[in-house]
DNA sequence: CTGAAAGCGCTTACAG
DNA sequence: CTGAAAGCGCTTACAG
């Protein structure tokens, strides 16, 4: 490949000169920069980014730390900083942790050890070591989605509180009283969150959330899946289950179909996080919207406003609720064109 | 950050010593390595990738370069060539084209520039100048999923004209006659071959593929939709609809829905690539599986050997049909639990 | 406007 | 086993 030193030496000028062309310097001669431009064209020269960075200290380059790209809304997210990041002149490597703390411990370093620019995360944890090190050490880096308490650093997500006001309404109107909840992760915000507005949303109405009725996923299917099944099992079945996540909500339609029964008839469900399939499924599945775009693109605008030096600005968006017919027909609509037998558990 | 030199300070040995220590070289004393380590332990050291990169020409990095990451298909091939990647001790920067051959080659660019050591690419197009040129100037690449006919590059892909077969024998013996199809763009090697094996098989039944039958689409959801919709307002519409892609089939979905049809009684719908929602839409989609994780797999497999100087083995896994109730309910089965009002559209 | 030179943080023959 | 030195491909004060 060919290096600065080959355009100069063709170009007939210093390297240092090739230099300033290459980087817009505004003092060079039209008759250098021509000379360098057809010198370049030539040879298909291509600087090394790699040897830029070194010598500029700076790669261009954000990190994102995600928790799991197979899971759509992080998909989405992932998309949204992309595009948002090469909008303003970046690259963007993403680490996908997977749920898994020790992953995503070795993303962050990988990352770090590539000296990229910031560091845009969403913990599967409280933090590693090496994370809370870089924070304090003072990399460039700013939370998304969840966020790790007492770190000073900025965060950007949005707040479904007010969504599951109205999701608790919507299903106290349809006559539900026994509700319960698949969780995420207690090491996680929004696996801490969502349970304490769900509850706080029940005590509204008088409602509790007893403890069999918190059950404790992974936010990934297959706790979903196993933790309906539980639910099944109970003595008193919960009448809805509302899961902290899309993936946690597939498990629950996993283990609803596997029993043979149907939603709503036998279990409503409702979902934290809506994604596209939700409309087709059967039946459609009531959801909290995240503004999952917004979130991304205020996420990178605050990280590259942390690189250069400005304070990244915390943003907190509101989520909304989507009501569709997995919690049962709204009162006033005529009678489902598929009356299905109302099945109970075995158990 | 501590550099290689402050450690060479605080262990009182020269920064040839400390390299050699980090990279594992035999000949160091013990008591060298035991003061290296003591060291960089002290300054909580790690070595910079960027400048080790610049000196030994090699980055661990590989490029992939993708279609479409919110395509569901697309992120399980992402996640499982990171993984493979992971075990052989590279780091993957995944590029997003979004079905745009300019962002393609936007990517492959600024992959090229950061001096990865091999690429991974899922063409959107016919290949870019900048593609081509980086094949024939000897860059390691491979080609997963779709490829380039005339470049010499392995390719790792799976073949899907047996399961198109099984598939067309499944709609004949339930009765379907008029089938058609959503294409992919005719610059991508699985448009063209899906709607060639769809058409071959056809043949075997002494069927035709009229050209109103074929459905131009680009792989995304709004095409589907587009394509379903002209579809439906023929004078005489298919009575099976085979999307050639997974979001293609979400958009066949919302037209059907859009108009108050139902599928299969108005419109029975296949799709290539199995997803997981694919069991609970309303009905379960039959689809064409591909086995992507072991493509994602083999693809890394086969770039690092490039990378290695190796040859780098082209591989064809086979795809297989998993057939659910959108087409229809098989003979046998006692009568659907629902039994909808069959609809016909009105145009 | 242009060039020679230093230096970014490493690795690795080459001597000893 | 260890160190001094060169060099990877750039950028950027410093002189001129």
């Amino acid at each position: 490949m060919a290096s600065i030193k080959d355009v100069a030496a063709e170009a007939g000028l210093s390297v240092a000169t090739v230099s300033r062309v290459l980087n817009d310097h505004p003092s060079v001669s039209d008759d250098a920069r021509r000379r360098v431009m057809a010198a370049v064209e030539a040879l298909s020269y291509r600087p090394n980014a790699v040897a830029r960075s070194l010598r500029t200290d700076q790669t261009r380059t954000l990190g994102l730390v995600i928790s799991d790209v197979m899971n759509p809304y992080f998909t989405e997210l992932a998309r949204s900083v992309e595009e948002e990041a090469r909008a303003l002149g970046y690259s963007v490597i993403i680490g996908n942790a997977d749920e898994r703390p020790e992953l995503q411990d070795h993303h962050v370093t990988t990352l770090l050890d590539r000296r990229i620019d910031g560091l845009l995360v969403s913990p599967t944890d409280r933090g590693s070591p090496r994370m809370l090190e870089a924070a304090r050490a003072g990399t460039p880096m700013v939370f998304v989605d969840r966020w790790i308490p007492g770190v000073d650093v900025p965060v950007v997500r949005s707040d479904g509180r007010d969504a599951v006001r109205d999701l608790v309404a919507h299903l106290h109107a349809l006559g539900h009283r026994r509700l319960a909840i698949i969780a995420g992760p207690a090491a996680t915000t929004t696996g801490r969150e969502r349970v304490d507005a769900f509850r706080e949303a029940l005590g509204d109405h008088g409602l509790d959330l007893p403890d069999a009725y918190i059950g404790q996923g992974d936010f990934q299917a297959d706790s979903g899946r196993r933790v309906t099944e539980g639910f099944l099992d109970l003595a008193e079945p919960p009448e809805v289950v509302f899961a902290a996540d899309n993936l946690m909500a597939l498990g629950a339609l996993d283990a609803v179909r596997a029993r043979g029964l149907r939603v709503p008839d036998d279990l409503a469900l409702a979902a934290f996080d809506d994604v596209r399939w939700f409309v087709h499924t059967d039946p459609p599945v009531t959801a909290i919207a995240q503004p999952t775009g917004a979130l991304g693109r205020a996420a990178v605008r605050a990280l590259v406003d942390r690189i250069e030096g400005g304070p990244g600005e915390s943003v907190t968006l509101p989520a909304r609720l989507v009501v569709r017919r997995s919690c049962g027909e709204p009162a006033p609509t005529t009678q489902s064109p598929h009356p299905s037998p109302v099945r109970r558990s075995t158990s």
